[in-house]
DNA sequence: CAGTTAATTAAGCAATAGGTTAATTAATGG
DNA sequence: CCATTAATTAACCTATTGCTTAATTAACTG
């Protein structure tokens, strides 16, 4: 997959409320596929599609222990989305720059 | 719009290539329809669409000069975006978490 | 007013998304 | 072996997305 491609799995995965609930769950610790659907008012196959997509966009590596395939998070789409949304930091203040200079300053004095 | 809505839509609407893309070039200023169709191979129309999308999620502003409908970034939803991402920062890694100390630091000394 | 430029709206189409229920696969345990 | 539990796959449905071309609206300009 192309760059482009990944951000667009990876934003087009967390355009959905139920998918960001998963992953605000996963970020407790992993999970079965079960536990993840509990919450949802939805069938398991349902949560089970959502799993697969947060899955080919990265955000979720699984496991195997007997029946269950635990889900666990990996966060590194979303460090992706994070440097993307950094591009644009300089439009709509000034937190990030500071935290640039401070940064910047630390590594100049070590 | 909820929250919750607000998310879906900003999410939904950067995943698209040609979207991110005008996004881009509107960082770099204001623009007009016809300014930002001319890199792709598309039509007029599926461009203004494209456009209409971003301006639902709350990304782009339109003034009227003229004919003319300029369109500005609003970087509101990309910080809101970032500040999503924030949530799972001690996920990955602890750059930001030196950002915060720093930043902290900063309030204590100042 | 007539013509030109800018942009949107309308109508249509193929592909994808998000859900359903029913059937199937995989593994455990009596 | 049979029943149970976990999860996926299959088949289907409706709504949305992303695109097209053609028609329309809106504003300037000779």
């Amino acid at each position: 997959m192309t760059d482009q491609a990944h951000l667009d799995a990876a934003f087009a995965a967390l355009a959905n409320p139920t998918r960001r609930a998963i992953l605000a769950r996963l970020s407790q610790g992993e999970a079965t596929v079960n536990e993840l659907a509990a919450p949802f008012a939805m069938s398991l196959p349902a949560v089970s599609k959502h799993i697969r997509v947060l899955e080919n966009a990265g955000f979720i590596a699984r496991g195997r222990n007997a029946q269950f395939r635990p889900c666990a998070i990996d966060a590194a789409p979303i460090a992706a989305i994070a440097t993307w949304a950094d591009q644009y930091r300089h439009i709509w203040g000034d937190r990030f720059d500071k935290m640039t200079q401070l940064l910047a300053n630390n590594e100049d004095t070590k």
